[in-house]
DNA sequence: CTCCTGTCCTGCCGGC
DNA sequence: TGCCGGCAGGACAGGA
């Protein structure tokens, strides 16, 4: 489910809950995640102070006063509740792990597909755990820009949509954002990535970062049941071009008296992906 | 290396 | 109403 604009509204919506405050309880009803919760977890967290919170790709981080820093992946179908202090903590099906701060709040872990995962790595060494050691640069940041996505695809035979996937070549992007990057960009999915010449390369770039801000802004895209830590729903499904629109027209006010202005859907590496095949070449 | 397929797990939706 | 197949926002292993 929740690519960077959703992983980042969540962390933006536990962080006032969590910052500043200690770890007084951490409660663990299910270690079998997608990768299995540390067995020491309650031990190494329980009195330590929350210092900060990062985003990285699709990772929340938990940096502690302790000897460890939690790692958090929402995978497919993990969501976040937050509890102010004299809320009652509700037990919902698959909640995972219950964190409770020393003023009441608490946090709460729900995953139903378990693909999601929450673990510990010592100290300041993060960096190099394999979940980020490799991992491409953060989209919005300055360093992701035409120069260097060129040099990550160049030669790739790999079509630019599951390129985009790929979070060696840049972080945080999904099958929704994928999908509609590449539109506002007019780029066909099916290209080879390596065959981008420099004017697409920097449409992609900018269509990649405003569409992210976009979606941040808007609280991210709720399509079953992601939900901001508020309970609140996100509300940029509704400004989606492509994805999920298969058979629909295209929005593009020049298209839609195409006749093939009409989105379609393929299946690209065991994954959909939504384009127009007028405005997209 | 690159590139593709299958797999983990549960829930939901549409068709019959 | 119920059953069944297909599909889902991600990541990784394994094999060609």
């Amino acid at each position: 489910m929740p690519e960077l604009p959703e992983v980042e509204t969540v962390k933006q919506g536990i962080e006032p809950a969590m910052r500043g405050k200690v770890i007084v309880d951490v409660q663990v009803n299910r270690y079998d995640l997608r990768v299995p919760v540390p067995s020491d977890i309650t031990k190494a967290l329980t009195g330590q102070r929350v210092e900060s919170l990062q985003r990285r790709g699709k990772y929340i981080l938990v940096f502690t006063g302790g000897p460890q820093t939690v790692v958090m992946h929402l995978g497919m179908s993990g969501r976040m509740r937050a509890y102010a202090p004299q809320e009652t903590v509700t037990r919902e099906k698959h909640d995972h792990i219950i964190l409770t701060m020393d003023d009441g709040n608490a946090i709460v872990f729900n995953d139903p597909r378990r693909f999601g995962m929450v673990f510990t790595v010592p100290q300041d060494t993060w960096e190099s755990h394999k979940a980020f050691a490799s991992m491409g640069p953060e989209p919005l940041g300055n360093d992701f820009n035409a120069p260097v996505l060129g040099k990550a695809v160049a030669r790739r035979l790999t079509n630019i949509k599951t390129t985009l996937l790929d979070q060696r070549i840049v972080a945080g992007i999904g099958n929704i954002y994928a999908c509609e990057a590449l539109y506002r960009a007019g780029i066909a999915p099916q290209r080879a990535a390596g065959d981008l010449v420099s004017d697409e390369l920097e449409a992609l770039v900018q269509s990649i970062k405003v569409v992210l801000n976009e979606a941040i802004a808007a609280g991210g895209s709720s399509l079953k049941d992601y939900r901001q830590a508020d309970g609140q729903l996100g509300y940029f499904q509704h400004g989606f071009a492509v994805y999920d629109r298969e058979g629909q027209l295209c929005r593009n006010s020049g298209c839609e008296q195409s006749s093939r202005g009409v989105i379609k859907r393929i299946i690209q590496a065991g994954r959909s992906t939504f384009y127009c095949p007028s405005c997209q070449k």
